[in-house]
DNA sequence: TAAAATCCCGTGAACGTTCACAGTTTAGTC
DNA sequence: GACTAAACTGTGAACGTTCACGGGATTTTA
C-alpha cells in the first residue's frame, strides 16, 4: 500500500505524465496487474473482495483504461470508420445522426473521414487513414455512380476491417444498405401524373452519384408506364442546392416551355423551384406541380408546403452500425458470415399542397 | 532480404494478423527497425541511398505505419475531440464542417462525441472516452448557459487535454470563441425598429442554451435603446425547429395581439413563423415583419426572403482548430501559452423581404 | 484421505512503435 | 597520420494493456 515507490524502475522516459495507469492500481492494491485487468474487464476468476477493493481503488484514484493501450494489445481498436463528403446537406447529416446514435449504443468510436472528390488523392489519404488507425469496420456514405472507387476501396481495406456501403449499386461479396430510391421517384412523378400534370420536368442531382441517378431512373419509370414523352430537354442538373433549384426551373420551362410540373431530387431544389415559380408569377399546385425528395422538416413549412418523398436516413444509418456489429462479433466469436446481407429500405410519399 | 523467415520467434501469440509492419520492412530492407522508423518519420540521420531504398520496400509492402502503436509509444493520439450534441441542425452542421476540414488539412483525426443532455450520466461517459482515448484536444460545441458543465468538465479534462469551448460565457483560465450572438439579436432587432414595426414579439431557442439567451439579449438591449415595451407576454420559447415557429406565432399572438414584427432565434423557426402569417391571412412584410437568424442558404428562397443576421460557423469551427493547434504545439516545444485567447466573431445583417 | 476439480492469482511475453543512448564509419583539420 | 567532429546506424527499453500459461490454495469427489 505504498503510495510513492522511489525506487520504481520505471522512470527512465521523460513523459511529464500523471496518468494513473493499471500498474498505480494494481500497487495501491497489493494485487497483480494482471487481476486488475480481469476487474475492469468483468472477467471471473477474481474473489469477491478483491474485486471490490480493487474497484474501490479504481474509484479513489479516479483510473481510466487506456484506450490506445487497450487497442494495441487486442488488436481491436472499437472504432468504425465513416467515409463521407461533408454534413451540410440534410441527408449525410441525418445518416450520421444514425450512424452516431447506435454506434455509441454499441460502444463504438466514431472516425469521420471526409473525402473531397475532386482532391485526385483523397481517397488514398482516407483510407491509408482507416487502415493505420485499425478501425475494425468502414462505413461508406458517400457512393458515386461508376462504383469504381468503392470497389477499389473494398479490395485495400477488405483484409482488415468490415465494410457496409451505403446507397450504391450492390456488387459481389459486398454489404450494401440502401433506400429504393428509384421507387421513391416513381412514386413522386406518378403521383404528378395522376393529378392530371401533364409535361413533367426534372430537376435532378449531380450526375455522378448514385442516389440522384436512381431518382432520375424512377421518373423516368413512371413517364414510361405513362406512355408519357421523356426527353433530354426535360431534365436539368442541379447541386442539391435551393440556388440551383430556382436556376434550374428558368432553364427548364427555357427548353421545355409546356412544362406544367417539376421532380426535384431533393427538397431543397424544390424549394428554389417554388420561389421562382413565384417569382415568374406561376401558382402552385395551380399552373405547375412540385415534388421534392427527403422530406425534411421544414418541407412541411415552404409555400405551399411541399409534396416529397419521405425516407428515414437515420434508421438507415443505424442499421449500417448494427450491421457491422453483427459481422464483427461474428468474426471474433470465430464463424465469419458468409454472405454479406443488403438490403433496401421502402420510401413512401407525403402529399402536400405543392400538388 | 529473406521472405518469409520460419525461425521468427514472434509467433507465440495466434493473431491471423497479415499486416505488415516496422520490422517486415526492416527486415527486408536489411536495415534496423530504428532506421526505417527514421525514414517514415522524415527525421535525418539517414543515408539518401538507404532511405530511398526502404522507401521502395515501403511501396512494394504497402507498409502503413500503425497509428495505434505509435500513439502508444509517443503518448499523442493526434486526435481532437468534438463534444456537441447532434448535428441535425443548420449550426452544429456548420461548425462541425469548419472543424472537420481544418483538422484534416493539420492531420488531426476526430472522435466525436454526441451528449445527450437529459441522460444524467452522460456527460461523464463522454469525459471518460475523452480520456481513455487520449485526445490531445477538445472542442466543447454544446455549451449550456449555467456553464456548470463546462467548469467541471474543464477541471477534469484539463490535465490530459487543452480545451476549447464554443459560443459560451467566458471565464477565468478558458479559452471561448463565439459569435457575438447578442449583438445580432440586437442587429436584427434594430432593424425591425427602424422599418417602423412598433410591437416586436421574439420567439426564443431553448432558454438553456446560451446562445439563445444572448439573442434574446439582444432583442431586449434593442428594445431598451429605442424605449420600447418589453414584457414576457412578448416572449415564446422554441426548440429551434419550424413547427415551433409555426405554434410560437399562434401563441404569441394570443397573448400579444398588438405584433406587428417578429424576431425568430433562428431561420427554421422563422420559417414556421412566415407559414403560420400565410395562414393567418397576415402578409409579409405589410401586416407582420419578421427576421431570423443563421442566414442558412435556403432562407433566402423563403417566401418571402428571409432578413437574418450572418454569421460564419463554419469559420468558428476552423478557428478552433487552428486555436487548438497552436496551443498544442506551444506545449509540445516546452513553453506553453499561458493566457489561453478568447475571440467573438461579429455576425451581420442580410436584408431580404420579409421586413 | 488422496485425487481431482475448481477457484484465485501472478509471471513473462507480446502488440508496433519511438526514444535515449551508444557504437561505427566517414569526413575534416592541423 | 593522428584527432576531433559529423554523419549514419543499431540496441534495448519503454508506452499500458491483454493473453497464454503455470501454480498454489481451497473445495469437491470417490
Amino acid at each position: 500500500m505504498s503510495d510513492v515507490n522511489p525506487s520504481s524502475p520505471r522512470t527512465d522516459r521523460a513523459h511529464s505524465n500523471n496518468r494513473v495507469t493499471i500498474r498505480h492500481v494494481a500497487e495501491q492494491s497489493g494485487v497483480s496487474v494482471q487481476t486488475v485487468s480481469r476487474v475492469i474487464n468483468n472477467h471471473p476468476d477474481v474473489s469477491d473482495s478483491t474485486r471490490s477493493q480493487v474497484q474501490h481503488i479504481i474509484g479513489k484514484l479516479q483510473y481510466r483504461p487506456n484506450g490506445i493501450a487497450r487497442s494495441l494489445s487486442t488488436q481491436s481498436s472499437r472504432t468504425l470508420g465513416v467515409v463521407a463528403s461533408g454534413f451540410q446537406l440534410y441527408g449525410p447529416a441525418q445518416l450520421l445522426t444514425g450512424i452516431e446514435r447506435e454506434a455509441t449504443a454499441f460502444g463504438w468510436h466514431l472516425l469521420l473521414q471526409i473525402v473531397d472528390p475532386n482532391k485526385p488523392n483523397d481517397y488514398e489519404r482516407v483510407t491509408s487513414n482507416l487502415i493505420s488507425q485499425h478501425v475494425d469496420g468502414v462505413i461508406w456514405a458517400y457512393p458515386e455512380l461508376t462504383g469504381e472507387r468503392e470497389r477499389a476501396f473494398h479490395q485495400q481495406i477488405m483484409p482488415f476491417a468490415q465494410i457496409v456501403f451505403l446507397s450504391m449499386e450492390p456488387f459481389q461479396g459486398s454489404s450494401v444498405l440502401s433506400v429504393d430510391n428509384r421507387l421513391g421517384g416513381r412514386m413522386a412523378t406518378e403521383h404528378l401524373i395522376q393529378r392530371g400534370y401533364q409535361n413533367i420536368g426534372l430537376v435532378t442531382g449531380p450526375k455522378t452519384l448514385w442516389s440522384s441517378e436512381q431518382r432520375k431512373l424512377g421518373w423516368q419509370d413512371a413517364l414510361i408506364a405513362a406512355k408519357r414523352m421523356h426527353a433530354p430537354s426535360q431534365i436539368v442538373e442541379g447541386d442539391w442546392s435551393s440556388t440551383s433549384g430556382d436556376t434550374g426551373l428558368l432553364r427548364l420551362l427555357n427548353q421545355f416551355p409546356t412544362l406544367d410540373a417539376v421532380f426535384a431530387s431533393n427538397d431543397q431544389m424544390a424549394l428554389g423551384v417554388l420561389k421562382a415559380a413565384h417569382r415568374l408569377g406561376r401558382r402552385v399546385p395551380g399552373d405547375l406541380g412540385v415534388t421534392g425528395f427527403d422530406n425534411m422538416p421544414e418541407s412541411a413549412y415552404f409555400s405551399p408546403g411541399l409534396t416529397t418523398v419521405h425516407h428515414d436516413l437515420c434508421q438507415l444509418g443505424q442499421l449500417a452500425v448494427r450491421e457491422l456489429n453483427q459481422a464483427l462479433q461474428a468474426k471474433r466469436e470465430g464463424n465469419p458470415l458468409l454472405a454479406p446481407p443488403s438490403l433496401m429500405l421502402q420510401p413512401w410519399l407525403v402529399v402536400r399542397d405543392s400538388t
